[in-house]
DNA sequence: ATTTTCAAT
């Protein structure tokens, strides 16, 4: 990924039109993680603006998990950073996958909530996939820093963070743990 | 075309 498309997406105090989802993934053996690293990349949605029929960049995603066919007599962890949180229909499909599939555990890192929907509440989707095992969080600044590090085309620059970084993490942070929490009562 | 949250208006 390039500098520019990763400033774009990942900015938090932006709203671009799409959305870019980068995964990585690791095996768990006892209390050794061991990166795979070639299932390690980034894909983002289809929109309208292209040919294609639009499709949300969660649904690419587990496309190519199901194409991994990862052994299911070990575990993996899935980690992905999204530039946008799983709208609810998104949502759900990650919960249902994560039910039928429980040598893999999911970590959600989200640079901003998604909230514009259309069939369902974003909130209760984001419940269920924390209630199907996945945790979820907001992208901090050593997140953007990792992604910057290990997914974008950054020819040795350092990862400069914009000016609000921690302010609108932490923001974001307490909003999603509202909604997280409210609805497991 | 404008405003814009994986578009919607």
């Amino acid at each position: 990924m390039d500098e520019y498309t990763f400033t774009e997406n990942f900015n938090n105090q932006g709203r671009p039109s799409k959305t870019y989802l980068c995964y990585e993934v690791e095996r768990l053996d006892g209390d050794a993680t061991i990166p795979l690293d070639e299932y390690k990349g980034f894909v983002r949605n289809k929109g309208l603006d292209q040919p294609e029929k639009p499709c949300h960049a969660e649904l690419y995603f587990l496309g190519k998990i199901r194409s991994w066919n990862l052994d299911r007599n070990q575990h993996y962890r899935l980690t992905c950073f999204i530039s946008w949180s799983p709208c609810y229909d998104c949502a759900q499909k990650l919960t249902t996958f994560l039910k039928e599939n429980r040598h893999i555990s999911l970590h959600i890192l989200a640079s901003r909530i998604y909230t514009n929907n259309h069939f369902g509440c974003h909130q209760s989707g984001l419940c269920e996939l924390q209630a199907a095992g996945a945790r979820i969080t907001i992208m901090t600044f050593e997140d953007f820093k990792h992604c910057w590090e290990t997914f974008v085309d950054h020819k040795g620059k350092p990862f400069q963070p914009w000016e609000g970084l921690n302010v609108k993490s932490q923001a974001l942070c307490a909003e999603l743990q509202a909604i997280l929490k409210t609805q497991q009562n």
